[in-house]
DNA sequence: TCCTAACTTGAGTGGTCACTCAATTACAGC
DNA sequence: GCTGTAATTGAGTGACCACTCAAGTTAGGA
C-alpha cells in the first residue's frame, strides 16, 4: 500500500553528523542541511521533527561512533591504562589529520562544542550532551578501577578523579588541535598526555 | 563645539565581553547587545562598525584581562612553575564559581569557544583568537625556559612542548567545567593538573 | 491496471536577522 | 542664549531564518 522512502535515513544522519560537528548548531542552516542530505524541508521535518531533533539524532550517532572507536582501540590490549594511552594517541592522530576528506571533519569534540555553544538555549540537547559525557566518565572510571585491581594502578589512586583528569585531557587535546598548529605538535601533545598517567602507576608497570 | 558622548566606551566593551563570552557569536543578537549596552543600533555601529567589529574589540579586551590575571597570579612567586600551578588553581576556582553574578560569566575560555564556533566564517576573528593563543604559548614557553635556567625544570624538558601541554590543560579544565559537575570535582581537577608538572622538575624541587 | 496511502516537493509563512539613515537631541564655544 | 556640530535615536530595509502545507508523485496491493 504505502510508498517506500527514497532516502537512506542512516546515511542522512551520518551526513548531519559531519555538518553539525563542523559548523555547530547555529551556523548550520536548513539550506545547508537540505543540500547536504539532498532532502527538501518537508522530508526533513517528516523524518526528524525539527532542526533540534535532527541535531539530537546526530549527536546520538556521534556519541555511538566515538564510543565504538574507543572500544576498538582499547580492545587491542589487556591493560586498561595502555588502552587509554593508545586512545589518546589515536585521538591525536585523528586530530592531526582532520579535514573535509578525513574521517573527522574537525578535531574538536562535538559534545564539547555543543555544551559550549548551547549554554542557555535548547536545554534538552545540552542535557543529552552532558549525559553522554557523564557516561564516558563512568566508563573510564570502571576501566581504572579494574586497572587498580590488577595492580597496575597504585592503590592510593582515585579512579573517578583520574577518569575526570583523562576526560579533560581528551577535551584539551581536541580543543588545542583547533588552533592553527602543526600536526607534529598535536601528536607530541597526545604523547605527553599519555605520560601523565605514569605517576599513578605501580613501580612494576612503568 | 561637538556634543560629547554619553556612553562609556570602556564599560560598553566590558558588557560586550560578558555577553559574547557567555552566549558566543551567533547566539548573541543585536537585540541582546542593544539591551546590555543600553545603546541603539546607530550608536553601536558608529562606535564599533559591525557586530563582528564589536566582537573583535571584546575578544581583545578579554585577552588583555586574562593576561593580566595570569601576570597577577604569577607575580606572587619567584618560581615560574609555581606560578603556573597557582594559575591552574585560580582558574579552577573561577570555573567552579562561574555564573551571572561572578567575575567569570561562564567557565569556558572565550578564545577556545571562538575558534570552535567560527570555523569557516569570520576568518579575521578566528585569526585574532589564534594569534592570542599563540602568544600565550610564547609566554608560557619563556617562563619555562627561565625555569630550566634556574635549575627548577629538568635539563631534558622541552619548554615549548611543555607550554603546549599546559595550555591544553587550561583548555581542558575550562571545557570540563562546562559540564554539569560539582565545584569540588573542578577544584580537584585543577589540583591534579598542577601535579602534571612534577615529573618535569629536578629532584631538588619536587 | 488502477487505486490509494505514504512520501516528496517547493513556494510560501511570519518572524528575526544585521544593518541604515533621516530626523532629533544636546552639548561646547561664543 | 544662540549656533554649529556631532552623537543619538528608532522606524525601516532587504535578506535570511526555521518551518508549514497543499499539491504532486510514486510504489504496493488488489
Amino acid at each position: 500500500m504505502p510508498r517506500s522512502s527514497t532516502h537512506d535515513r542512516d546515511e542522512a544522519i551520518d551526513r548531519a553528523v559531519r555538518l553539525f560537528w563542523s559548523r555547530g548548531y547555529h551556523a548550520t542552516s536548513l539550506k545547508d542541511i537540505e543540500q547536504s542530505l539532498d532532502m527538501r524541508p518537508g522530508s526533513i521535518y517528516a523524518a526528524f521533527g525539527s532542526k533540534a531533533g535532527l541535531f539530537g539524532t546526530a549527536l546520538e550517532r556521534y556519541s555511538q561512533r566515538m564510543g565504538a572507536e574507543f572500544a576498538q582501540v582499547a580492545a587491542g590490549t589487556d591493560s586498561p591504562v595502555e588502552g587509554i594511552r593508545r586512545f589518546l594517541r589515536e585521538v591525536a592522530k585523528a586530530c592531526a589529520g582532520a579535514g573535509p576528506e578525513a574521517d573527522w571533519p574537525v578535531p574538536g569534540c562535538m559534545l564539547v562544542k555543543t555544551i559550549l555553544e548551547l549554554r542557555d538555549e535548547e536545554p534538552a540537547i545540552r542535557a543529552q550532551a552532558n549525559q553522554v559525557l557523564a557516561e564516558v566518565e563512568v566508563i573510564l572510571t570502571a576501566r581504572l578501577t579494574e586497572s587498580r585491581l590488577r595492580g597496575e594502578l597504585r592503590a592510593d589512586a582515585q579512579p573517578r578523579r583520574l577518569a575526570r583528569l583523562i576526560q579533560a585531557q581528551i577535551m584539551g587535546l581536541r580543543a588545542f588541535s583547533e588552533r592553527d598548529v602543526s600536526q607534529r605538535a598535536v601528536r607530541e601533545l597526545g604523547e605527553d598526555m599519555g605520560r601523565i598517567l605514569d605517576p599513578y602507576l605501580t613501580a612494576s608497570v612503568s
